[in-house]
DNA sequence: TTGTCGTAAGTAAGCGCTCACTTGCGAAAC
DNA sequence: GTTTCGCAAGTGAGCGCTTACTTACGACAA
């Protein structure tokens, strides 16, 4: 079992650098430090290994969810970027290679989108909030603006090693920015934009318990 | 040379598809309805013909330019939004392919990047000079609003095919809500939002020549 | 007008290599 | 003694690329 493991583990690496063609049954037995052969003692067929691999390794994300009492919108929204922003990016290459790859194998990115739509639905719902509670006067639309800093994250942590220059300096910086500037296209009030997070985040740390920081 | 530039064509069409791997001297000579031993006594080499192919069939883009005086930050921002967004969309296959071969390929993926950086400096110069013309009360920072606008039309020409729910229904009205909410974001003041667009560009289509709306 | 070139293209066969996958056999561990 | 694994060898297919030969066409001198 230990070894069906590892075969899957490998098998998700090397589809993420090499793509399906190029993820040679050699290559992903190397990958393991197994024989080649127990590959298809295992899985039968390359298509099976490959497939089960991206199922099961693929970015999964723990449910990272909205508080359903918004409190401290700025916070809550940038501890949740930050932690979405971070998923995606750990497995980049991956979903590049499954959004790649999905007319010839639509299975794959089926796979790779479950996080981004689990994303968007959850955001789109706590700005629902948002406005039920008061926090934004007017009307908004919950889809663009959800659309809005879901595609801005998956933009930038899809294309800031690719084009780094396009982006804000850090990735924590950009985060900050972002949720900023859709809480003022919203509406949302906001504290003195010169303060900085630390002493917004301690002012709110009992209330709502911080998302762990998992960068990878 | 009519066949040659077939043969580009062709090449780009296949690796758009299949990735490098995939693109077989066979196949991209079945799609340009041509022998095969063609392509080596043009091109000498499979990877002398795609990277020519990309370099000239990329999304090239006519250089989009938004107005060194701002004018009216709505409906110029609007116009140039969707044509950008209608120029990646249209190659999005092919910069998905560049994206992800990256590492294998890397000289591929740097002629599929030039579009987005430029738009990102345009969009970027425009900015500030909003700011300086008084359009923008107090500070903000136009790389982080750039790179978000940016991100947001790149991540809806991607991922619009691929996870249609969570955008805006048409991508007309995506655009037009987009660029609203970062004039938002901006503080940027805006014309009474129920009106529509017909009337803002019709008082000011003397002042700025509409963009071409060139979808493809 | 005829004959002789050069050039661009097609046809057919094949080379050496890698691919996914199979078979048969022996060693070790439970 | 059954299961799990490694090892060696091999199969048919497809790959990039080459070779040898043929066909069509336009230019140009005799």
């Amino acid at each position: 079992m230990e070894r069906r493991e590892e075969l899957l583990r490998a098998a998700a690496r090397v589809y993420a650098r090499h793509g399906y063609r190029g993820s040679t049954t050699r290559r992903i037995a190397d990958e393991a430090g197994v024989n080649e052969i127990t590959i298809f003692r295992q899985f039968g067929t390359k298509d099976t290994l490959i497939h089960e691999a991206i199922a099961s390794c693929g970015p999964s994300g723990p449910t990272m969810e909205l508080p359903k009492v918004p409190v401290d919108p700025q916070h809550e929204l940038q501890q949740w970027a930050t932690t979405l922003r971070s998923h995606i990016y750990a497995s980049r290459s991956l979903t590049r290679r499954c959004m790649s790859e999905r007319e010839e194998h639509p299975q794959l990115s089926a796979s790779a989108n479950r996080g981004p739509l689990r994303a968007a639905a959850e955001l789109q719902g706590y700005i629902g909030r948002l406005q039920a509670r008061g926090f934004i006067e007017g009307n908004v639309d919950a889809k663009a603006a959800a659309a809005m800093l879901i595609g801005t994250i998956f933009s930038d942590a899809m294309g800031r090693d690719i084009m780094p220059d396009i982006y804000p300096s850090t990735p924590t910086d950009a985060v900050q920015q972002y949720t900023t500037l859709i809480l003022k296209a919203l509406g949302v009030p906001l504290r003195a934009s010169g303060a900085g997070v630390a002493a917004q985040a301690s002012s709110l740390a009992i209330a709502q318990p911080a998302a762990p920081n998992s960068f990878t």
